[in-house]
DNA sequence: AGGGTTACATACTAGACGGTATGTCATACA
DNA sequence: TGTATGACATACCGTCTAGTATGTAACCCT
């Protein structure tokens, strides 16, 4: 029935590499279920046949974007952002979101972190998504968790915190304010809200010395144009 | 063609009322774009005609979800729970955030905020619903703004705050919190994440007279169970 | 009382969707 | 060199979807 078609070498890990990549920004754009497999395909430059012989099903496909690309992009982004700071903890993680606060793209903007627009879109529909999500969230956390710990070691970080309790919090303050300003499109309100966050780190220093006021959050303007 | 059906009384307000709760439930459940109106109509019982003749297409039904059903159901949530607190604004707002804590419902955490929700799987594909979404929040941040404000004219708030941006940051730490939550399954986790926020909200108090330590976070077990 | 309008009800359509069946090459290996 | 298997390519299918066409009964107004 087919054709001859102009063949190209086979290079299979090249295909399925190609097939995840379209499939993440697909899938990073319109939302996971209303991501089309056409759509995918085409983006990648190849067929259904190539596609259903790597995968089992759209569901696959899906899970394999968010094991290895979503958990991986996430884990650069934050993690290995965060590993080429220097300072004590604190002021690291406050480097690292100064750091990312300076090179938001407005596709990240607009699109928001993809890994929070899957936990919110799947995590009640689909149990291994959900599972897969809920991971990368962990590694995430786990990996402010160390670094809060490493500072409570060298006694740069208040030894009264539960570090993962202070990283879970992190994180989900990252997220929210990543999904506030994509709803209002606004890369100022994403600034203002990570440096308002890096503000409150200074909170979680060590007493200090005498009449030193943690905080400093400045009167900036309160309406970030868009 | 149509052959006699048992005609009930004719209640536009009424059909309208069972279309848009029960869009909300199945968009609460599925998403926006995965919400079928087939299912919908089948949970209002009511039929296609009657849709069509309320609402032109399936943009403007969810659009009227946002503006008729989660605007509502967010302001009161967070806002008319607020007003019913006593004390001054910040202990108010950690009142709000331990009663919320108190009445979690387990499908509030496994569906999360129905607005965060909306606007993290509409606001990159569709302006219409953006705007709405947008729009709520703001209300949402403005209410928390004006509590504040009204903190820093009695003394209770420290005055170098800007109101607004603190506003703006309870609101992505609160979503944010949902979001992270919903992924892990956790109402434990949730409710971590809203005590540590209502701790962090202490130093947001004008200077303690002396001695008085503003976080007291304590140690509690790290990793709530599911 | 009757005519017009509102509020539906039913049946249908065109297109998109995920998934499958089947075929054909390229390549590794015997 | 033959052959088994992996790596695709194409065509097709049943299902589901938003949306439409058309009919009709309830209600309102004069």
């Amino acid at each position: 029935m087919a054709k001859k078609p102009a063949r190209r070498r086979r290079q299979p890990d090249v295909t399925r590499e190609r097939l995840l990549q379209a499939a993440f920004e697909e899938i990073y754009r319109r939302g996971y279920q209303a991501a089309s497999l056409d759509t995918i395909l085409h983006k990648a430059g190849v067929t259904k046949g190539a596609l259903y012989h790597h995968f089992p099903d759209k569901a696959a496909l899906g899970q394999a974007v968010v094991d290895d690309i979503v958990s991986k992009f996430l884990l650069d982004r934050w993690l290995g952002v965060l590993e080429k700071q220097g300072g004590d903890p604190l002021t690291a993680l406050q480097g690292m979101l100064k750091e990312r606060s300076l090179h938001l793209t407005s596709e990240e903007v607009e699109l928001g972190c993809p890994l929070n627009n899957l936990a919110q879109e799947m995590s009640p529909l689909d149990e291994g998504f959900r599972r897969r999500v809920a991971e990368a969230y962990a590694s995430w956390i786990d990996g402010f968790a160390k670094v809060l710990q490493g500072g409570q070691a060298e006694g740069s970080v208040r030894p009264d915190l539960d570090p993962k309790r202070i990283a879970t919090f992190l994180v989900a303050a990252i997220e929210g304010s990543f999904g506030v300003a994509k709803g209002a499109r606004s890369a100022a309100l994403l600034r203002a809200n990570l440096s308002t966050l890096s503000t409150m780190l200074d909170s979680l220093r060590p007493e200090s010395p005498r009449g030193r006021r943690a905080h400093k959050a400045g009167r900036a303007r309160s309406e970030p144009g868009r």
